[in-house]
RNA sequence: GGGGGUGUAGCUCAGUUGGUUAGAGCGAUCGCCUGUCACGCGAUAGGUCGAGGGUUCGAGUCCCUUCACUCCCGCCA
């Protein structure tokens, strides 16, 4: 590299350079001016030159009132440094740079937010002068990780044998899943496309279309409210599709791109090297969630049992049950020591989580089991024997119960094994645990309207054989349908798709879709099945969210861009805006006059 | 749509029980300073205390309404 604006990078000179001329270019970062002698941080993309000019020099004074960002040129010699003098924190720090001569190439205003500084700032300000914010180090890092994640995938995939295949970003609405953004279109009146939640049915047809093996780097498209794992509008997946694989074909592929990619890219240590499997079932009823984060070591056991006992006076628990609710507790440790605050201050957490509270007693031995605690004198010693061989407390442990309907259970039991986890410091934080959720059901009932639903993609395929499916009991039947899970985190979910298209009409009208009504919402992919499928299945991890655990930030905004705020508008773009009359009258759209 | 948190100088924040002229650090401007790397020292400018209304002799502080940002619930095949 040698032009008008550099012979090196801020992060190229070393020792063996002393001496020679250069010519750098990049960011003020940081000037320390000594009033006759004036040190200048020159950074960019690649680090930080110190740059040094005294009194002596005619360009002294200028320089010394240089906004901080501005973007200059400086030529000069390399020079060493006195040993007291190295700084050892950057990698040019053995030698700086004798200033002789200096250019402006970009001046820069008073700056809305200090691009020096490790300090955080509001959200709203660093989305508005986002191309400022992603000159801080650390997001500018997450940046680069991103690409270089990505790049590594790509190669990944591509040794593996797949394809990289685009597919449109118009398309049409389906009816089932998250809201549509909509397009309106010009050439067709009153008609929308839609772009895509994700290349679902697209990377369907790859594989009906005989090309085995497909994978893209895929912007997805949904609608939806915000949440910090979650950007509105638009995020990226992993979409990757196989012909002719079983589950097991799809979960090998997957696992060992995760852990590649994970090793490469992060220095904690994997917690499984082989994903353990759990059950959505079991999942349910351990963790209360189908994202159960394994670092936690708790786990939820059922003791609803123990409330049909005479010997268990614990009223209010026994006569919800007698209404159908259940009883489910999560055993700590050894925390009989644990101060009273401990018990209390979860239990007022749970409340405050919308919860009747979290009952708690610690079991205790003398001569016989007794459990100590407001509520430990309605158990029995005899229940609470039954009690530890259930969930397996010992002495000196302490349980938290919960009792409700099964959903409602599932919630609180699910944030209380956190949050405890979390108070007793049971959380490793320099692990990933993945794990794979499997079999989930094919339907769920939806407790409002009492229809049954697809619990998760409609395009998956029933385990079982199909000619042994009962379909009268569709809340049992299991899909191959599954979830990588990391700490916590959803990162995909995928599935054994279903090829045979009297399969899949069966299966939607179970779910109240009448074959019309599939044959008009997915006439592409319905009428492809019918062509020759091969069986095929697929998943598609989140990169955004891998990417935010392998940078280990907390929320997907810092490893994004040019990420839309939580009401999904653009503050840099001033997206979305209004437009012409003239645009709307072309799309045949009025707009209803605002209140 | 609902709940929680936050909102004071360009930025990050402090501000007591309601009491005189609302403070600090960074940044900006000016001055001093030849070895700093978060350089140091001194001075100056900079405020609709998110907005509106109310209580009060008096409101940054209490009450009501509202807006913005954020976290969560709903939503996310």
């Amino acid at each position: 590299m040698n032009n008008k604006y550099r012979t090196h990078n801020c992060n190229e000179l070393r020792k063996e350079h002393v001496n020679t001329d250069v010519l750098l270019s990049g960011w003020i970062n940081k000037k320390r001016d000594h009033g006759n002698l004036l040190f200048i941080d020159l950074r960019d993309n690649y680090g930080i030159t110190q740059c040094i000019i005294d009194k002596e020099n005619l360009n002294f004074i200028q320089l010394e009132k240089t906004q901080l960002e501005t973007v200059v040129s400086i030529e000069g010699k390399v020079i060493n440094r006195s040993k007291e003098t190295i700084n050892s924190e950057i990698s040019t720090g053995e030698i700086e740079v004798s200033i002789k001569n200096f250019k402006i190439l970009g001046t820069c205003k008073e700056l809305p937010l200090p691009v020096f500084s490790d300090q955080e700032y509001a959200e709203d300000i660093r989305l508005k002068y986002r191309f400022l914010d992603l000159r801080r180090k650390k997001i500018h890092e997450n940046i680069i990780l991103r690409s270089k994640v990505i790049s590594f995938i790509r190669n990944e995939m591509n040794k593996n044998g797949f394809l990289e295949f685009q597919t449109p970003i118009l398309t049409s609405s389906s009816p089932e899943g998250a809201r549509d953004f909509l397009v309106p279109s010009r050439l067709n009146p009153g008609k929308f496309y839609a772009l895509p939640q994700a290349p679902q049915q697209f990377k369907q047809l790859i594989m009906v279309s005989g090309f085995d093996k497909y994978f893209q780097i895929a912007p997805c498209f949904r609608d939806e409210d915000a949440r910090a794992d979650r950007s509105p509008g638009e995020f990226y997946q992993l979409d990757l599709e196989m012909s002719f694989v079983e589950q097991e074909d799809v979960f090998k592929v997957v696992e060992k791109l995760m852990v590649n990619t994970f090793k490469e890219f992060s220095d904690k240590k994997l917690l499984f090297d082989k994903f353990p499997r759990i059950s959505y079932k079991e999942a349910m009823l351990k963790y209360g969630t189908d994202k159960p984060d394994l670092r936690n070591p708790l786990v939820i056991n059922d003791i609803t049992e123990i409330f049909l006992r005479e010997d268990v006076k614990f009223d209010i628990f026994k006569k919800l049950v007698k209404s159908g609710s259940i009883v489910r507790c999560i055993v700590t440790k050894n925390t009989k020591d644990k101060p009273r605050s401990f018990f209390v201050n979860i239990d007022k957490w749970a409340k405050e989580q919308g919860a009747s509270g979290l009952a708690y007693f610690t079991i205790e031995k003398d001569e016989i089991i007794s459990a100590k605690g407001p509520v430990g004198k309605f158990f029995s010693s005899e229940s609470l024997g039954e009690i530890m061989k259930l969930t397996g407390a010992e002495k000196g442990d302490s349980l938290f119960l919960a009792c409700s309907k099964q959903k409602e259970i599932e919630k609180i039991t699910s944030q209380a094994r956190n949050k405890i986890a979390e108070d007793l410091n049971l959380f490793d934080n320099n692990v990933f645990a993945f794990c794979w959720i499997v079999d989930y059901p094919m339907f769920e009932k939806d407790e409002t309207t009492n229809k049954i639903e697809f619990s998760h993609n409609p395009f998956s395929m029933p385990q079982g054989e199909i000619d042994q499916l009962n379909f009268d009991e569709p809340l049992n039947i299991l899909a191959y349908q599954y979830d990588i899970v990391c700490n916590g985190v959803e990162l995909s979910s995928g599935a054994i798709r279903n090829h045979i298209p009297e399969l899949m009409y069966k299966l939607f009208s179970i779910a109240g879709y009448e074959k019309k009504v599939v044959d008009n919402k997915f006439s592409g992919m319905i009428n492809a099945l019918s062509f020759g499928a091969p069986p095929h299945g697929g998943i598609a991890p989140g990169i955004d969210r891998i990417v935010m655990l392998l940078a280990d930030e907390k929320n997907i905004r810092e490893v994004t861009m040019f990420p839309m705020n939580q009401n999904a508008q653009d503050l840099m773009m001033n997206a979305p805006s209004d437009v012409s009359d003239k645009q709307l009258k072309e799309l045949n759209i009025s707009l209803k006059s605002k209140k």
